[in-house]
DNA sequence: TGATAATGTGAGTTTTTGCTCATATCATAC
DNA sequence: GTATGATATGAGCAAAAACTCACATTATCA
């Protein structure tokens, strides 16, 4: 896609449907100078975030902390929601790309491998920014309406999801689609909860062993039948 | 217990919490209409949040729904954030005694029984109010800055850590907070995610089942050590 | 019945904040 | 050099939303 068809395309939406919120970037900087701009203007916005909390992350806080006017800001943001869900975007790929490359790599090691290197490199993801994390995942979901930024989450489930396939006859669960929704959400849950809450719980390699546990006995275990 | 004191319980601690700026004291509801005007305004709150989301959640809005005067809800609820409270408060109370009357029922059980139960009861709980929970649990990490409202939650967390110490030696962990923390955090997480975006899989008892079989293998599985 | 307290009202004040636009400066191509 | 497009500026607009307050209505009770 073209720098015009951007442009034009934003500039369509805003001028034909005012109510609806548009997250495509305005104009996409061309010379160095406006990518410094663009630049300082998503630290910022993270650093704000981060330091301050999302209640103070007004746009014209986040210009004043950029260093450049609110103008420059809304030149290259369409509204403040871009300027979050493109911030979110950069970010969930730094973390998604850890994991995602080590499921990768591990595709054909066994699951007693697997399992526990996956737990580390999402622990590791989550580690990368957790207080942005934090913020934006409380923040998110009144945003993400037109947006794919679990897009790429959906991307790992559908690996894992894969690799379980292939391994079928070695786990005891047969519904995959239950079994990567109980693993998928129990993982990214403990990962979240221990960065944010209990960042006592990282300085031994002692919470991801248990949680390595938690998965490998759920898969390779057997069944606990009730009547 | 009837809605009324329920309400009326949360407001009370509401405007016993200390502030910082000397605002006029609000009245507690005394007479019969008053205590309706209250119940009116939590109604009508929980509506609007529910079916149009927070944003749309303003304090007009709400008198308006709830058929009352705006100023009517400040003379109740000192700001908007104390309503919001007192709402998520008893919404929550809702959800905990479900959880914790099932524990304290059950401390004599067996592991084998007590965990099914246990899951059983904390999907039912988040099936109370699933779209009302899910706002609250977006926007209370915002306004949660004074409020003590998962006080109910580690109640429960340490019921269930006396409980594991009862059964300390039927279960291989040893290290209770860690497992607690694991336990509580997946349990948790799987319930909400379950309820929120995968109602489809609660048709059948298997995701309970599932669960459980995920904890119990957890509790009295092996460890699958890694060189 | 009348006095007093409790409750209800809503127009209006205040504050915040997202966002625009007329204008100015800088970079680049010819 | 100058023309043209890219970039930067920030005062100020418009809308929304929290909240007040002077006054009206209703209940309680001697």
């Amino acid at each position: 896609m073209s720098k015009n068809s951007h442009y034009q395309l934003a500039f369509y939406q805003v001028i034909q449907m005012p109510r609806k919120i548009s997250t495509t970037p305005r104009k996409l900087p061309q010379q160095d100078r406006s990518k410094i701009t663009v630049d300082a203007i998503l630290t910022a916005t993270a650093r704000i975030l981060t330091e301050e909390g999302y209640d103070k992350a007004s746009t014209n806080r986040i210009a004043e902390m950029a260093g450049v006017s609110i103008g420059s800001l809304y030149q290259y943001f369409p509204n403040k929601e871009a300027l979050v869900a493109a911030l979110a975007e950069h970010h969930e790929n730094e973390m998604i790309e850890l994991v995602q490359s080590k499921l990768n790599d591990l595709f054909d090691a066994p699951i007693e491998i697997v399992l526990p290197e996956l737990v580390k490199a999402c622990m590791a993801a989550h580690a990368v920014n957790p207080t942005l994390h934090k913020v934006l995942n409380e923040q998110l979901p009144r945003i993400a309406k037109l947006q794919q930024v679990n897009n790429a989450e959906e991307q790992i489930l559908n690996l894992f999801r894969a690799y379980l396939e292939k391994n079928r006859d070695r786990i005891r669960p047969q519904n995959l689609d239950l079994t990567v929704f109980i693993l998928g959400c129990t993982v990214e849950s403990l990962c979240h909860e221990a960065v944010i809450e209990h960042p006592e719980l990282l300085s031994n390699g002692e919470l991801e062993e248990e949680v390595s546990n938690l998965l490998l006995n759920y898969l390779i275990g057997e069944t606990h039948e009730r009547k």
